[in-house]
DNA sequence: GCCTAGGTCCCGTCC
DNA sequence: GGACGGGGCCTAGGC
């Protein structure tokens, strides 16, 4: 961190403010803890009554107003969002706007608990495995794992209908489409799958059959009669762990 | 806020460690900040390197690893997740489970720059509008708008492939599935569609014809074909302001 | 508990 | 810029 991290403890209005612009213009991370109100207009709308939340706001933008429960912010402003905080009704208030889509959130503090600020440097990136992309490499590498013979030609191949996750074909040389799921498959899985066979069945002559496999650790019930009345397959393959 | 909230200013890892065990014993929100490593097992895997971060538990066992970027935790633990804190190799050590689905969050930290800890109340709810439940509600309370004469006859009403949003009847008595999206539909809106007017056609005399008509603000070029394809229709409709 | 679908989904990628 | 689909998606509502 080059510049020096700050708290405060039940800070006045004024010097939350001041820490709060300084950060702004510093480009720093400020977390915020205290009783306030919320309200968000854009691509929907919502009001929050009091309650006490913790607000962060990071230097790319983004704004997350977070409750007691959940994973998830009980309101948000996306990354490139302005941020101006100034004193009203001898409070802090918060006003984030975004443009493309049109998005404000405005929080007003009646309190705030604490307030801090710090630099943060953060040069590393997350590697993450066991997703769909580690599925695909596992079944390019050992194509045998969907069914003896198969032969991957393509990935990502265009067609009307989007893009295939794995296009080859069988030992008989009949196209095969494989739509990959890195979890338990549901309906719309196989109807993804079914809208890639019919725009490939279409591109081709109508009388080559294109077969299509979903390729899941499972599937649920509904989708497996999905699958079986319109004559697709399910080939069971998990990412490695 | 019934007991006093406490920060501290680059503590010593037992300090650190006084403050979050008193919080995890007190239900209390705890938000640390600094330089830390996160290893992930779960659903998926993954490893991230030393950078500086914020952390927030939740009384509820959400854990979230904030980055400097972007509206999504880098990691996080889901909500009833257990946590444990301690020291290991003279740092902080935060190491949080979670059964059902089995996952494990580990994360080290180096160096803590701040260590916050409050006890939230926060009895308010959030108010939403602009959802696609307050979409199918103008079109219960006007059904014209759908088209002239279409008459709502149930909603959420159940078939082998789901329940449709809106089920109803035309002028000519025939029935009618309406899918509805609060955005601009895609592909898969027109499949999801496209699966309850073939269910409801099996489950209904195969002459009886069953309309289907995406609702939305506007649909999207290849979803549009793909209602063409299917003999679908679409009509425009946004939740309102 | 699982299944299903919505979400201010976010997010990367490719056009 | 829009579109399309993945995600450790999360979350609510049924069954």
């Amino acid at each position: 961190m080059t510049d020096s991290p700050r708290t405060l403890l039940q800070p006045t209005a004024a010097a939350a403010i001041g820490l709060v612009d300084d950060a702004l213009s510093a480009d720093q991370l400020v977390t915020l803890v205290g009783r306030c109100r919320v309200v968000y207009e854009g691509r929907a709308t919502s009001t929050l009554g009091p309650g006490d939340r913790l607000v962060v706001r990071k230097p790319d933008g983004t704004m997350l107003v977070h409750t007691d429960e959940g994973h998830q912010p009980v309101n948000w402003q996306p990354p490139g969002s302005s941020c101006d905080c100034r004193l009203a009704d001898s409070g802090v208030v918060l006003e984030s706007k975004h443009e493309n889509p049109s998005e404000e959130l405005i929080i007003r503090f009646e309190t705030i608990t604490h307030a801090a600020t710090f630099d943060p440097n953060d040069p590393n990136e997350l590697a993450l495995s066991g997703t769909e992309s580690d599925l695909r490499d596992q079944i390019l590498e050992s194509p045998s794992l969907v069914e003896p013979g198969f032969e991957p030609r393509a990935t990502e191949r265009k067609t009307s209908a989007g893009a295939i996750d794995i296009y080859g074909e069988d030992t008989d040389g009949r196209a095969v489409v494989l739509e990959l799921k890195r979890r338990r498959a549901g309906p719309d899985a196989v109807s993804q799958l079914n809208r890639y066979v019919d725009a490939l069945t279409r591109e081709r002559h109508a009388d080559a059959t294109v077969r299509g496999i979903l390729v899941a650790p499972s599937v649920t019930d509904r989708a497996h009669r999905l699958l079986a009345e319109r004559g697709l397959g399910f080939v069971s393959l998990s990412p490695t762990e």
